[in-house]
DNA sequence: ATGTTATGTTTACACGCGTAAATGATCGCG
DNA sequence: CGCGATCATTTACGCGTGTAAACATAACAT
């Protein structure tokens, strides 16, 4: 099953630091997100339920890791957005932006760099 | 409010070719899917109540025509992905499918052409 | 004018989500 | 040992979604 957003913005934290408490990703993600400590509860559980987080007992409290990596979510996330919109191909995806005129100077300088390096590779 | 999986299956459809009948939309999307008529006729009322289509009557059917267009729902989309998950930067969402490996011969010579084409353009 | 057919509208229902209150378990202190 | 504080678990509730059955309505044919 799916990772839900709000879900995420948990997992968001626990990635950039684990393993943490019910209390720390509270006191973390509480001030942007206005949530009560029982919300986090819910969606630490709901993400228990969901292997996408494990919890170790410590004292009277719990460490939550994360289980699902980054990598796994964001790869998901993106590959469905890419099938469903550009069928499945990036160029599209990125020409899209162009249009939009989203894509930066910094952007087109690193994806130069990117197709760059793509050439070096390929021996 | 935002268009749900299910719903953007039949603005699909319409964006494709519209005005259509709801027969027509079901006659189209029925197999892949396996919906049944109710739940095409569903589709649309929320579609309607949401100010995504427009239904014109025509005799005693409907003709219904998208009022969001498809390069709106897609640049809602892709904007929310890009802005959640690589901090709203194009480079680093092609970077993550270039280690991914998801890059085809064809992305990256279409990739070459748009970055040739954006430096073109810069006088 | 009436019944049948083709459409659209309403209602339904289970499930996930966002949010949180209520309840239960556990630890430390007196 | 019993109480309060501290956590976690359970339960709740309104809302959107996916799916569809039930119901209403209008058009056509007889």
């Amino acid at each position: 099953m799916a990772i839900s957003e709000a879900e995420a913005v948990v997992m968001d934290v626990l990635w950039r630091k684990a393993p943490r408490t019910a209390e720390e990703i509270l006191a973390e993600v509480g001030p942007a997100q206005d949530w009560q400590e029982g919300t986090v509860k819910s969606l630490l559980n709901r993400l228990l339920r969901k292997k996408a987080v494990h919890a170790e007992r410590d004292g009277r409290r719990y460490l939550y890791t994360p289980l699902l990596t980054r990598e796994q979510y964001v790869q998901q996330e993106s590959k469905g957005l890419l099938d469903r919109l550009f069928g499945g191909r990036v160029a599209p995806l990125v020409a899209h932006f162009s249009e939009q005129r989203k894509l930066s100077k910094k952007d087109v300088s690193e994806l130069r760099k990117l197709l760059q390096e793509l050439d070096d590779e390929q021996h």
